[in-house]
DNA sequence: TTTATATATTGCAATATACCAATAAAGACA
DNA sequence: TGTCTTTATTGGTATATTGCAATATATAAA
């Protein structure tokens, strides 16, 4: 149904498939790279940077935003974008515990 | 158009992204924290743990098997599963390269 | 006030994903 | 052999996602 039945999950679950979906996605990814090179830049850029359109790069930066990853400041008719320091570190205490647990020596499998 | 443009991304990008979006789902979260906390178990078992039916369960293994996550192997009718270490490595220096870098004290935006 | 610039939103088409019922496949066991 | 158990595959439906053209919005500049 492509409908994910979050109901059935841990709210840890949610979260932890929610923050992975938004890097799932390699526009985004070049995205979050730009940023973390230059620090903060305008949608105009990453139109650039990336080669989508501007809508498409609009849409992709809208769901980075409304998870909190970055955020953007009004500066005239342009918009600044930079990533939340705040909810990176999350990001990288989030996936250093997921990833960061000790498995036996050999796979079993 | 659903299609993501892969060829305009570099390599690394669509790898990461490929890395992210098998996490990117609840009920695979479950599938991994639950082979993370008995090492192996059967897919019959994560039908119980998880939630969703056995079809579902089935698909999300191959999605998490193809991207070499985890490994299956055939015991009798049954199917013994189990994480890849080397794979979960690769994925915890992937994460921790992306979300180990330095940003600027304050946010600018 | 008109025009230019930058971004967001809307609307749409095409593909992808999530889910399950039904069924197939294959070994275990009586 | 026939039945049971376990998992994979098939087929189908419904929703989600990706992408862009067209348009709306809003500030800047002439």
């Amino acid at each position: 149904m492509g409908l994910t039945k979050t109901e059935i999950y841990t709210k840890e679950q949610n979260k932890i498939a929610a923050m992975a979906k938004v890097i799932g996605h390699p526009a985004r990814v070049a995205i979050l790279q730009h940023l973390l090179k230059v620090q903060s830049c305008i949608c105009g850029d990453l139109v650039d940077v990336v080669g989508l359109s501007q809508p498409t790069i609009s849409q992709h930066l809208r769901e980075m935003k409304s998870i909190g990853l970055i955020g953007g400041s009004i500066d005239g008719t342009k918009v600044c974008y930079c990533i939340n320091k705040k909810t990176y570190e999350e990001f990288r205490d989030m996936f250093g515990n997921f990833f960061g647990q000790n498995l036996n020596p050999e796979d079993c499998c």
